[in-house]
DNA sequence: GCCCAATGTTGGTGCGACCAACATTAGTGG
DNA sequence: CCACTAATGTTGGTCGCACCAACATTGGGC
């Protein structure tokens, strides 16, 4: 393979970026094959860790658009993994809901990431792979305000 | 901001996409304010340090698709940042050069580009920068094979 | 000389991120 | 209590980057 120009190699820019594509072709292969995308991942996690929510919120903690929030859920209701109905105690609000169903397909995408992270930081020595958590988390944390 | 959930924030690859989000931003915005994208200087750092090259080359070292070469050399051309002409030696192949006002560009995108890193990776001390970049440097070798 | 690989080009696709606008409802400050 | 603002759901877009298939054309290997 030919070699990358240098100012582009020594980037910690292009090194992020870059290796987020591969991240992301590793992961998005694993969600395909159990019939899911980035987006119905993040929304199930949340809802699972923090309970029902309405569509806003789980636009915030999963760092989605509303829009984008409101195609996912729609998919996800298709599928089964998720209700959605009107919050009782708050008119506009839709309160949306995991169903048995979405923590079994849960419980699958999180296996699928497990050996995507394997085989993303494969060359990488277990207190390797902790320092560079570390590190990223804490530039990532830098970046998302408050 | 609200948490996101704990199964997202451990996973290398949910820290490496995320940041990457942020650090496109930060290139895009310098590169938009000297009137670039993305894969025009990865073409015209290409050109300045391997000098002249054909569109499948650039691809190669940019890690590009020929099609989209196609269209960010048109644009370079279109700016005066780069000359394609015929490879006289090589019937089918493009000659690609970068022009003065090319290398000019170069320069500016560079100071832009310069100035993201330091953004990015603010919260990091030199050493922790270094460490950083020796891992990243090291894992996205092993996705980028031969 | 023939076949295969490489090259340039056109015209698509997809994901993830984002934005503007609108209607509707919930709070909040006078 | 009412007016105004903030929040919510939704529609319908845009954009960058990555990628693919197909085709015509040309070069080099056998």
């Amino acid at each position: 393979m030919e070699e990358v120009p240098e100012r582009l190699a020594a980037k910690p820019s292009w090194l992020i970026t870059q290796l987020a594509v591969h991240a992301r072709r590793l992961v998005f292969d694993g969600f395909t094959a159990a019939g899911a995308r980035g987006y119905h991942y993040r929304i199930l996690a949340a809802l699972d860790e923090f309970g029902a929510a309405s569509q806003a919120e789980l636009g915030r903690r999963c760092r989605m658009d509303r829009s984008d929030v409101v195609a996912a859920v729609g998919g996800l209701v298709d599928q089964g993994f998720v209700d959605k109905a009107p919050d009782p105690d708050h008119g506009r609000r839709n309160k949306v809901t995991l169903t048995r169903a979405g923590a079994q397909q849960l419980q699958r995408l999180d296996r699928a990431l497990d050996r995507a992270q394997d085989d993303l930081l494969q060359p990488l020595s277990a207190e390797d792979r902790e320092v560079l958590t570390r590190l990223l988390t804490r530039v990532l944390a830098r970046h998302e305000p408050k």
